[in-house]
RNA sequence: GGGCGGCUAGCUCAGUUGGUCAGAGCGCCUGGUUUACACCCAGGAGGUCGGGGGUUCGAGCCCCUCGCCGCCCACCA
């Protein structure tokens, strides 16, 4: 007997461990199947699970357990992610707060050495935290985008793309971290608002007959001002175009020049120039054939390019010092408070400098062409439809990728510098020496590239890395292209754009078929969870409150698209609650003997109960996987939910009483057998969903009935043909449902006690109807708490008549009732159906609505206008009655 | 500044192609020891579908406009 609720806590590790062994997780080894393939985003391996990854993984694992089911050799591909910078940062903090040597200390290689002795340790936790979700994914696969593997296909992909020129050296100004002393791409700098002064300077004319006041936030950087702009048509400054201003504090003079550039409408119509600290200014400088003088080192302390009193200062000690130097020379024209977004490195959190580098480009430009027609075309497409939109806007306008990172933790850029600053780029070393003793005419000490890629060059691999490639593997040949890639909408241009860019140049197809952009999870107040905000709610912690499966519904249920999950306790508890009935409800089952019986086969059903939730099966079957198909989830999950609550248990499991245990031998044999085989369904539908607690119900019940040829993981997907629908079935049930529900609504509000068992009149019904509700006389009386049912009598006085399916019904209940209450009740009844009768006759009476809507939508008015009068009618004459009587 | 999304019962959200579309869950109220389940059962109250205008025989659903809220991109004169 199973207890009475089920413990997720003493099986889910159990099953977890099962389903492994059983070699369940891996695609099956049949070269005929359909694939269908997954590939994770890999989580940091510094990280751990947090309730996105539970969303994000919780919808994966829905889709390859479905297609696994299904029978196809679904493939779900796991690893983790080095992450660069950011486990850099962690293995160094861990060094300093052991006190160890620091980074520098320990040397390249050390250090490197330490990071992979950290991720042996303690690297890839989120990995085992995976499982703990019920992540069935195939871990004999699983990557790193580090290891060996994939480290050649990074540095296939960089020569390759080298020697096509689409990746290329280039000086130019990059994103600066100053606390890192790294190189960032664009998509690594976030902009934050925060409060700024906005000074404006006087530059004194070279001539001493006057002075253009230019007006900047960043004071420092005018130690490396090269020039002035003013608009070419400007009248203001016409006159000065060509002269030149001596720059003050450093004394040199720099020239005012015409350029579209400066806007008369901002500050004085005069800006400053700083090509070398400037993104705007840097193409002005070009334009303009501009000196750049970079006055910061990587550290962003003055150089040596700044005058000496600044040199070593930090750049905002040295932005006090020249302010303070602009006001003792007199030239400080103003200050005002602003308001101000500035860049910060996502990472690092300090402000970015633009700086100038020599650094690695990736060629974006040219990459996105393809991978913007993939998309066009529907090769790939992406769910919801609004992502595309974002994705083109960006590719449509994509710049230059700087891929090279000043840090240590990565994979080192295979390109080796000779001793005259030639560059050999190739896959190993002894090739690029190769190349030098070709190009040298002798052997040269060569020196490698000190940078490493950036973290996202390797993940833009991701999809044919880690299936083999460059090699021709059995792997790749089967499962690339992906199927459906999930994941979130906030790395659609760091990782979804680039795979696409990457897989359509290496393979020339597209890296996945579909993508789905999951939500975003907030806290139950719709605020974004954050460590500073301390909202952050562990998705350990729930799975261990509620349950894995309890969790993994309540996400599933939520992802509408268009719209951020907001998480509450509540709603978890909900799905508990869910799995609760369900496992009660197959409590009941067991011991009400609802046995799988060997080749029962529902079609052959011959009560109308059975018959019907047949049908009702079939339904929720088909719409869930519908569902499941076109990755709506929260649809499969609703459907779910109201087939098991709302038909199985509310409905069919209580007009299945009468009959299991009434004395119908026939009737109790089938209802049993179909009973079985409809919960049988419900654990295969629910499965993607709640892996765990119907496995667990599969392996209960397989001690009942024949044994079970597989593990529910495995089990196949119910495929039901639609003749199970039974449309005669279901008009029974509706009536009969119809007529339970309506007369405990009469019952309850005129407070008719529970101990009352009046008789159920049936006062005006078609033949069919009378044998309907008369074939269902016991679940009637059980379930409506009347003791007869009575046909061809009259109501009178003491009936409180209602309507079910066009049905004249009455409860003859006037002596437990308030009679007042119920002319209430009949008042109000008929108010509202006079008020349904005038807006349909109002439409019917409307020449242009009988003209001009269709056919059955005028039919369909015209019917529920002849039902609202015939219970008006009904109600009236009850209510003539009743003052009749009173 | 550019783009996108949201605004439907107290709360969280469903509402495909305009015609039972005004719904669900939670919460709330009333009543229940019906031998599967109180993590339950039965019933009930609650909304002029953000405001305004338009198209249409008919509009949460289409168009225009305004207003909030959120996100993305750009922006340190």
């Amino acid at each position: 007997m199973l207890e009475k609720t089920f413990d997720p806590k003493s099986v889910e590790p159990r099953l977890y461990a099962q389903w492994e062994a059983s070699g369940a997780f891996a695609p099956k080894d049949d070269p005929g199947a359909a694939t269908f393939t997954v590939v994770i985003p890999p989580p940091n391996v510094t990280g751990s699970l947090h309730i996105g990854h539970a969303l994000n993984n919780a919808l994966q694992d829905a889709l390859v357990r479905f297609e696994r089911m299904r029978g196809k050799a679904a493939l779900w591909l796991p690893g983790t992610d080095h992450a660069g910078i950011a486990t850099q940062m962690v293995v160094e903090r861990q060094l300093a707060e052991a006190g160890n040597m620091g980074r520098r200390d320990l040397g390249r290689e050390g250090f490197v050495e330490k990071v992979w002795a950290w991720k042996a340790r303690s690297g890839g936790a989120i990995v085992t935290q995976l499982r703990r979700l019920g992540a069935s994914c195939d871990w004999g696969r699983e990557r790193f985008t580090l290891d060996e593997g994939l480290s050649v296909a990074v540095r296939k992909v960089f020569v390759t793309l080298y020697k096509q020129k689409l990746i290329y050296r280039d000086k130019r100004l990059v994103n600066w971290d100053p606390q890192f002393q790294t190189a960032i791409s664009d998509l690594e700098v976030e902009q934050r608002e925060v409060d700024g002064f906005f000074w404006r300077f006087a530059y004194p004319l070279e001539d001493g007959s006057g002075e253009i006041v230019v007006a900047t936030t960043r004071p420092e950087t005018m130690l490396a001002d090269t020039a002035v702009a003013v608009h070419p048509d400007d009248e203001r400054y016409k006159h000065l175009i060509g002269r030149c201003v001596r720059l003050p504090i450093v004394g040199r003079p720099i020239p005012i020049i015409a350029d579209d550039y400066a806007d008369p409408e901002k500050g004085s119509g005069a800006v400053k120039i700083t090509p070398a600290h400037d993104f705007n200014d840097f193409r002005v400088g070009q334009r303009h054939k501009l000196p750049m003088i970079n006055i910061l080192d990587p550290f962003a302390r003055l150089n040596e390019n700044a005058p000496a009193e600044y040199r070593g200062l930090d750049r905002f000690d040295a932005r006090r010092k020249v302010v303070e130097a602009f006001e003792r020379l007199g030239l400080l024209r103003g200050v005002d408070k602003t308001r101000h977004a500035v860049p910060h490195g996502d990472r690092s959190g300090v402000v970015v400098e633009p700086y100038l580098t020599d650094q690695w480009y990736v060629d974006a430009k040219t990459l996105a062409q393809p991978a913007i027609r993939a998309v066009e075309t529907g090769a790939t497409q992406f769910a919801p439809k609004s992502a595309e939109k974002t994705y083109f806007e960006w590719m449509r306008n994509i710049e230059p990728w700087c891929i090279s990172r000043q840090l240590w933790w990565g994979h080192r850029i295979p390109a080796w510098w000779g001793p005259d600053g030639r560059v050999f780029v190739e896959e190993t070393e002894a090739a690029a020496q190769a190349a030098a003793r070709e190009h040298y005419g002798r052997d040269e000490p060569l020196r490698q590239d000190e940078d490493v890629l950036d973290t996202w060059f390797s993940s833009a691999l991701w999809p044919f890395s880690t299936l083999g490639w460059p090699e021709k593997t059995e792997d790749l040949a089967r499962f690339y292209p992906t199927t459906t890639l999930v994941t979130g909408l906030d790395i659609i241009f760091y990782w979804v754009a680039r795979m696409m860019m990457m897989g359509l140049h290496f393979t020339g197809e597209v890296p996945f078929r579909q993508v789905f952009f999951n939500a975003m999870v907030r806290d139950a107040y719709g605020a974004k969870m954050s460590k500073t905000k301390g909202n952050v709610v562990d998705p350990l912690e729930l799975v261990d409150e509620y349950g894995a499966d309890a969790l993994r519904f309540t996400l599933t249920a939520m992802s509408g698209a268009n719209r951020d999950i907001k998480l509450s306790r509540q709603r978890i508890e909900g799905y508990r609650n869910f799995g609760t009935k369900l496992w009660n409800a197959a409590r009941f089952c067991q011991m009400n003997g609802c046995e799988r019986l060997e080749g029962f086969d529902p079609a052959g059903a011959t009560l109308t109960l059975n018959r019907w939730i047949r049908g009702e099966t079939a339904w929720t079957a088909k719409a869930v996987t519908e569902a499941l198909e076109t990755c709506a989830f929260d649809e499969a999950a609703g459907a779910l939910y109201r087939f098991v609550w709302n038909v199985f248990c509310d409905w069919h499991l209580e007009f299945a009483k009468p009959l299991l245990t009434g004395h119908d031998e026939f009737a109790k044999a089938e209802t049993r057998a179909a009973t079985a085989w409809v919960l049988d369904e419900i654990l295969k539908l629910l499965h993607p969903i709640m892996p765990f607690i119907t496995e667990a119900l599969w392996e209960a019940t397989a001690e009942y009935g024949p044994p079970r040829g597989s593990m529910l993981i495995t089990a196949p997907w119910p495929e039901l043909p639609a003749s199970y629908v039974d449309a005669e079935a279901a008009a029974e049930m509706d009536l009969v449902i119809a007529a339970i529900s309506e007369g405990r609504s009469v019952r309850s509000e005129l407070n008719v006690p529970l101990s009352a068992r009046p008789p159920l009149l049936v006062t005006e019904a078609d033949p069919r109807q009378r044998r309907i509700l008369e074939a269902n006389g016991a679940a009637i009386r059980q379930l409506l708490r009347v003791d007869a049912i009575r046909f061809d009598v009259t109501a009178d006085a003491g009936s409180v008549p209602y309507t079910a399916e066009g049905a004249a019904l009455a409860l003859p209940v006037a002596e437990f009732i308030d009679l007042a209450a119920e002319r209430a009740r009949l008042v109000k009844e008929i108010a509202s159906l006079v008020a349904e009768i005038q807006k349909l006759g109002a439409k019917l009476s409307n020449p242009d609505v009988v003209a001009r809507a269709p056919e059955e939508v005028v039919d369909e008015n015209r019917e529920r206008l002849a039902d609202a009068e015939a219970s008006r009618a009904r109600l009236e004459a009850a209510l003539k009655r009743l003052r009749a009587a009173g």
